[in-house]
This record gives structure tokens, sequence and C-alpha cells, in this order.
DNA sequence: GCATTATTTTTACTGCTCGAAAAAAGGTCT
DNA sequence: AGACCTTTTTTCGAGCAGTAAAAATAATGC
């Protein structure tokens, strides 16, 4: 019925591979002006240049070291011009020669290959992923490795306390202090949010967390950090995380669907990430399921997240009614064990998970009336309980007449 | 409420200026590949050339006959290199010098602009509109200029007389005999269609228009005309046609919804037309509006257009059950009728509009979960009843999280 | 008639890619 | 050890973009 991918679940995405996002090629195109290619559309030279050296970092990136003549053959581009280019990503040090430690493929013969890989020192970046209760503060280095790592507790009074904006300069001095060498090169921060973006990217017109949103906390770190600080919602970090997960999926239609806290979607298209606006990412989780359903944390009502987030469950199992205001949080552990009741046959708990089902099918049967996507992602904590939801939501999408001409 | 300009109704908006796509700029890149870009994405010198060249296409598409400077102007390359090009199309015959009639613009010094512009003989186009109860043909110049058009009723029984790849040739021998100049310099063949195109475009896998899906009507048609003919939905047909209504939709995020006697939608993000596979349309008429609700067309319950259709519109207007199949066609002028009852106030009448408004407008609510459209565009025939949909359409937007947090 | 003004074309120059040939770097064979 | 092979990498010249500035062109104004 469904994708096969769609079984796929990767409740630890959200891990060292989403980061790679922060390392974008475009971050290290220092003094190349990629800006200019919003306001010019004009080819010449330079775009050429531009162009093809975009070609060779995303090879290096979702290929890893590689020789000069791989790299040509990927891209398609000729040994001559694989070189020339390769002169200046040395030069700008961004790349760096390995020295090759053994021969892996089985020729022995001719001149040995000279990897080239990404001088993981080049440069830094940091991301915060902030959540109803917890922020996770990752610092990584340009080859996609996780360097270091904090977590702390967020709860509905953080923000009360201290400006979201100190609360991530804290986090990022300690990153610096522990890790020294990175705190020269670092590049740019990164944090994913959930809610409404401010158009400016300062900050976010809506949030669930709790008093987030309202403060221009983006443009405040990077005032006071000096560095570049760019506001993007989960699912679009998500959508472009799942891109490098596997080559496959890379220049594919992907909608990489999270449930958990929220429930959000990202969307890829062709390889191109795409949806509102320039952050890339969409409302998957409020748009509506069912007129004048359940009370969502958004305050409206029948969103597919007040069935299919944690709290969304959570409401339903215990028989809340569906106009109580959400809980602010769900703590990770009270989620699994109502994911083991289910699991055990309580009727309750499979119930919860049976409506959040039918509302993230419904919710896939819609968009897939307007895209189609080649593979579908359920990742997050709610993919940890895919099984439970999967019943309901192949039966929503069997309603979809796309589902049905395909014979999916 | 909405945006404003969602009230611009173009009810005849299928008419010329949508033609203008199957004379989109690439159906002259003879000899220049540009399908090579689809397997390459290497950049060269040649595409740099194909992009500019482009870029000029366009502009002189968009904005009429000019000069030479004005087209340096406004595509920001610079005046050698507009030059060069025009060199090329001049020598394609591509376009051509017009003999500058008199100036318009007030300054009369300088050496006067020669204006240069389409070659409206370079090229003819047919566009085929297949509806449910009409197919018109239409002829149109490299200009986009309407040059024939001929009409004809289809029924039900239409394609069981004869075969759709005959009937369609039929009428493309009477074009072409009608004005035999424009027999040789036929280029392409545009099918503007409804339903589920196959993966290969040699056909549809399911249409509302009875008898034409299943065979490979595209593909016979090509063979025996020796054109390249290519299906689209028509709301991706709209959606290109919108684009070039407008300077400011150019290169805007658009979404067009047609209403008539199907319900489309086709979709334009920063003038990148989008949606389904390569035909660039959706299923947004069959997006579930309510589960198990009235039965569609498309053998589907609940689809948007089982309520936004004419003959959805018709079917709750007069009280008949929903579960009753739908009439195959509603003529114009019973359409039109329901229109004037409800207008005059006839409560029948305008509660078909309200369901018809409120299916539409939960459709677009959650078309905007997923993407944010500058404009949104109501055409078709039901445009002319958008005053009797347009408060049950808002009222249903404004459940939107997005509407409600943009103030919209 | 000649200066003025604006458009169009030509010329000189730079950058990029590509193909082919040369150079480099090892291993293999005698 | 030295000649030979194989594969990778670099070098070089040709070709084609585009830009900028100068030259040519075509009308008006005095």
């Amino acid at each position: 019925m469904l994708r096969r991918d769609m079984s796929t679940s990767f409740s630890g995405l959200e891990e060292i591979r989403v980061l790679r996002y922060g390392m974008h090629n475009a971050d290290l195109d220092i003094g190349v002006g990629g800006e200019d290619r919003l306001t010019r559309n004009v080819s010449d030279s330079d775009s050429v240049r531009r162009q093809n050296r975009g070609l060779i970092l995303s090879a290096l990136r979702s290929g890893g070291p590689q020789s000069r003549t791989a790299l040509a053959g990927i891209t398609g581009l000729s040994h001559a011009s694989v070189t020339a280019i390769m002169q200046d990503l040395l030069a700008q040090r961004i790349v760096e020669e390995l020295t090759s430690t053994e021969r892996t493929d089985g020729r022995m013969r001719g001149r040995p290959a000279t990897l080239v890989g990404f001088q993981r020192a080049a440069a830094y970046v940091v991301l915060f992923e902030i959540d109803v209760n917890r922020l996770r503060a990752s610092l990584v280095d340009y080859s996609g490795v996780l360097v270091d790592r904090l977590e702390t507790a967020v709860s509905p009074s953080t923000f009360v306390d201290i400006p979201p904006s100190d609360f991530f300069t804290q986090h990022l001095d300690s990153l610096r202090q522990r890790t020294p060498q990175a705190a020269g090169t670092l590049r740019r921060i990164a944090i994913s949010v959930q809610g409404i973006l401010h158009p400016d990217n300062s900050g976010l017109k809506w949030s669930p967390i709790a008093n987030l949103a309202g403060s221009s906390f983006a443009h405040d770190l990077a005032r006071d950090s000096g560095l570049p600080v760019t506001l993007y919602k989960r699912g679009r970090l998500l959508a472009e995380g799942t891109r490098w997960l596997d080559p496959d999926l890379h220049d594919s239609s992907v909608a990489t669907v999270f449930v958990g806290s929220t429930v959000a979607m990202g969307l890829s298209l062709h390889g191109q990430i795409t949806g509102r606006g320039e952050g890339g990412a969409t409302e998957f989780g409020h748009m509506n399921h069912v007129p004048n359903g359940a009370l969502c944390r958004c305050g409206m009502r029948g969103c597919i997240e007040a069935y299919a987030a944690d709290y969304g469950i959570l409401r339903t199992s215990y028989s809340v009614p569906e106009t109580t205001p959400p809980a602010p949080a769900v703590p990770a552990q009270q989620f699994e064990a109502l994911v083991q009741r289910a699991e055990a046959g309580d009727r309750a708990a499979t119930h919860g998970f049976n409506l959040a089902g039918r509302a993230i099918g419904y919710g896939l049967s819609r968009m897939m009336a307007m895209f189609d996507p080649s593979h579908i992602l359920i990742v997050g904590p709610g993919a940890r309980a895919l099984d439970l939801l999967r019943p309901e939501i192949e039966a929503a999408l069997s309603s979809s007449l796309v589902c049905k001409i395909n014979g999916l």
C-alpha cells in the first residue's frame, strides 16, 4: 500500500547528518558573493565556475574524500576543470589532499590517486535545536562531524527568567570554551525552531515553546556573537538532512514528516527544498484535519498536530476532552509508557494512536493531491510508534485518488 | 481577509494568453538541445548562452517588441551581449527587426531605436482544450496571437464512435487547411486535459471525460501528425498562463484555481511551475474535503470537486442525494441559470454555492499549510459566481493558522 | 553644416571549459 | 637496476562566453 520507504523510521535522524545542512556549501563561498544569484539572473563565466564548484563540493559531501578523477566522472566535468577548481579550493583551504593510507580497490597498477576531502577545520557551525522541553547545542566541523554537544532542559518558565538570546549566547560561549580551536573559525549559527517565522528571520511570530515568540532573538544573537544566524523550521532541516541520508534521496522528491512534540513536514522536490518562503518549510502540523476539532497548541481547532503530536495522542488516550488546553510539554518517558501500553493492547492507548494515524494519513493524502513524493519518511520520537500508526495512515491514504489510480 | 488578488476573476482566462505556453521559448531552441540540462548539470559557455538567450526571449515575450538597449536594461546583460544574441536570433529567424512606425516616448533625440520582436510566422502551435462537453482547437502564432479556432461539442458517446486520436487528427487537418501558411511551420501540439496522466505522457490513466482514458491518443497523434504532442493538465496550463498575465505574477508564487466542470489548481513558486511530476499540476480537485462525503466523478467520496464543480453545486442545489452519481456534463446555460437563481436569493441555490465555497476554502487553507502563494486566482466558469462563493471561502480560510498569524 | 544625443556595433580583454598531450608517480617485468 | 605499463594529474592552446570602452550610426537642434 504505502511506499516501502515510509517504513524507514529514523527516530534518531535529527542527529549528526542533519547538521550537515549548517555546513552547506554556500556557507564557505567566501568572497564569491552567492547572493548575487538572487538579484542577477545573468549567466557569465563567474556563475559557470560557481556552478561547477558547487557540483564538486556537493559530490565531495555526499561521497566523502575522492580522487580528482572520480570527481570528474561523477560531476561530468573534464579532468582539467576539476584540477583548476581544486586548486582554487586548496588555496582557499576549503579542502585538503589526504595521504592515502592504502589502496582499497582491486586495481594496484598505475599512479595512485590522491584523495581530496574537506578540511575539517575549515569552518565550524553551531546548531541549536530548541524543543518544548529541551535545548540541544551542537558544534559541527566542516566535514559534518559532530565535535561537541550540550543539552539543557527547557521549561515554560525558562524564557521568563532569561531572554532567549542570552540563553543561546550562554551555550554558545560554553561550546567555544570547550573547543577553543573552533572558536576562531566559527562561521555560522543555525537554529532549528518550531513555529511561524518572522518574514525577516529575526525571530518567531508564534511558537509552541513558551515565551519564545515575540523577541527577535536571532537578530540579537547575531549582533552579540558577530556571526550570521539563521532560523530554520524543524521540517526544513529534516528535509535537508534526509537528502544527505541516502544518495537515492538526494535528488528525488521526499516528504519528511516529523512526529513528536509537534508535527512538522519538510518537502524536497527533485532535490530542491521547497515550501513556505525562504525558510522552505510548511505548516503541515497545522493543516486542518477536522473542522472545529480538537484544540491545538496553536489555539486553532482541528489541526493534525492536535491529534498526532505527543500531547494530542496523550489527550485522546486518557479520554481528556478535545477542548482541554494541551499540556505544555510531554516528558519522553511518559510518551514511551503510552507506546508500551498500546503495544500491549491497551484499548484507550491504541485509540489514541489510531486517531493520530488517521490525522497524519489524511494530511498525507491531502499533501499528495499536490505533490507526488517518491519517498515519505516518518521521523522523530513518534516514528517509534510507527507500527501503531500505520494501519490508519494506510487506510486514510487509500481514500486518495492518486493512490488508488497508481495502485499504491 | 483574503488577498486582494483573489478577487480578480479571469473567467475568460483560458483564452489566448494561456496559449502562449505552447509557444514557450524552449520550443524554438532548435539544435541547441535543451534536454541536455536534465542529464548534465555541468555549466559551460553553451549553457551560459542558453540561459541569457532565454532571458532575452522571456523579456521579449512579456514586454513585447523592444529595442536592444531596453532589453539590456531589463535583463542586466551588456549591450554587446544583447547584440550578439540578437544576431543569432535574427539569423535563426526567430525574431525580426520592426520598422519603427513612430516614436512613442517623449525623447526625440539621438539615434532612434530599432525595435525587435518575435517573428510571428516563425512557428505555429495547435492547442486542444478538451472538456467534458466541448473540444476547442486553436492555432496560435509564435507571438502568442490566436490565428484560428474551432469548437466542437463533445458528448459521452463521442469517443465511442471515434478513437480520440482520430478526433484530434480531424481537427488538426481542418486547422491546417484553413491556414495553409501555418501548416509548414507547425511545431508542436499541446493538449489541455483533465485527469491523471500516464507517466509516459502518452495518454490518461483516468479522466472525467467519457471514454478518453485508456487509449494512448497523445502517442498516436504524435505518430500520425509527425509533431511533438504534449499533454498538460488544465491546472498546469492555467498556472503558466497566469504567469504571463501580469508582470507581477511572472516571478511570484501563484495558486490558480479553476472552477468549472472540474476543480483544478496550478502552482507556481517563485516563477517555477511546480507540482506532480513533469506535468506540473495537482489533483487539487480530488483532495479530500470530507471523509466519506459526496460521491465524486472520480469514484471516490468527499473530494473538493464533488462539492465545488458545476455538477456538485447542481446536485447540492437540487437536494439530490450526495451519493447519486454525478451528471456526465452540465450545460453552460444550466449553470448560468443556477448562478442567477442564487443571486436572486434562492435558498437552495445559495446553499449549493455555500458548500462549494466551503470546500474550496478548506482546500485552499490546507494548501496554504504547505505553500504561501502571494496570489490566489480563481478562474474558469465558476469565477462567474465568485461573489457567491467568497463568504464561505473566507470563513474557511480564517480557520487557517497561517492566515490568522499573518493577519490575512 | 556641425554639435548634441542616444542607440547599436565593433574591438580589446578576461575568464571558463574542454581536448589532447605531456608530466608525474607508482608498480611490474626482465 | 632499469625499461615498460598503467593510471592520475597537470599543462597548453583553442574556442566561446561576457564586459567595458571606443567607434560607428542616425536622428535632432542651432
